[in-house]
DNA sequence: GTGGTATTGTACTAATCAGTTGAATAGGTG
DNA sequence: CACCTATTCAACTGATTAGTACAATACCAC
């Protein structure tokens, strides 16, 4: 279903016991049975679960007799920052940036208080495909 | 259900139709008719998204006239950043962390070449439930 | 080889999800 | 008022997901 690497990644982190793992594996690696110990759940159910992360990138698996140690492998998790990255202006520039943009389009527009560019009202659609003022974080 | 803030930004962000309605919400406010425009979805499609973002706290919702423009709210992003950052050593400090946790462990070991720490033999299980060197950054 | 331990595969269930269609709501315009 | 636009609600479908139980595989020790 050729789901992108960056949706694996974040679909993967949408679990919290998926991100405990994670947690657990930042400490060094585990086996199946040391990871599946803090949890009310079945072995077969943590190696799905690794088998999740596995496929996002997220863990490499070992051999190691009997046991398949798992180890983090962070690289994914260095994507998904750098994609929320972009959008860091958004909560540490004190919102500046969507503040000079609708000042900037309000300035032009004259009007309408509080809600920013309403401007159609005929069916033709002005195109507003890619307005970004940046690329598009998402590639 | 009880779903915790992290696991829903980050389940938000792990669909890649949202986040680019994220992005296109990074260059200002838009209804949903724009934000539906360059996706091959139904407007209804396109409202479910926007709800699931809501819920995330990604995206409020504004009301004029018949329009109900979402804009960015990046807070929940901040968060997540957050989270993913405890882990930044794992990629920008060349593994570092890992080599030196292996390396330590081996040391007092003194055998197992390339796999770690495997020393229970027993079905009694060593109480490996917390061994964080640092606290557990899921909370 | 037999038995024990660790892990995964298979088959199943209940819940959630992404999408649709079509009706309903909310608001502006003639 | 009737009509049009923008959006959401309700009901439905097909796919995916998180979990289970149990069998199968892989490996080690005796």
């Amino acid at each position: 279903m050729t789901t992108d690497e960056l949706s694996r990644t974040f679909s993967a982190l949408g679990d919290p016991t998926r991100r405990a793992i994670l947690a657990r594996l930042a400490a060094g690696e585990a086996t199946v049975g040391e990871l599946a110990a803090p949890f009310d759940m079945t072995f077969a159910a943590v190696s799905k679960h690794l088998r999740v992360l596995q496929d996002a990138g997220l863990v490499s698996r070992g051999r190691d007799a009997q046991y398949r140690p798992a180890r983090l492998d962070a690289r994914p998790l260095a994507e998904a920052s750098r994609w929320i990255g972009d959008y860091s202006q958004f909560w540490d520039d004190n919102l500046g940036a969507i503040d000079s943009y609708l000042s900037s389009l309000q300035q032009l527009n004259g009007s309408l208080p509080t809600s920013g560019p309403r401007d159609r009202r005929s069916p033709g659609r002005t195109t507003t495909d890619a307005p970004h003022d940046k690329e598009n974080p998402d590639g």
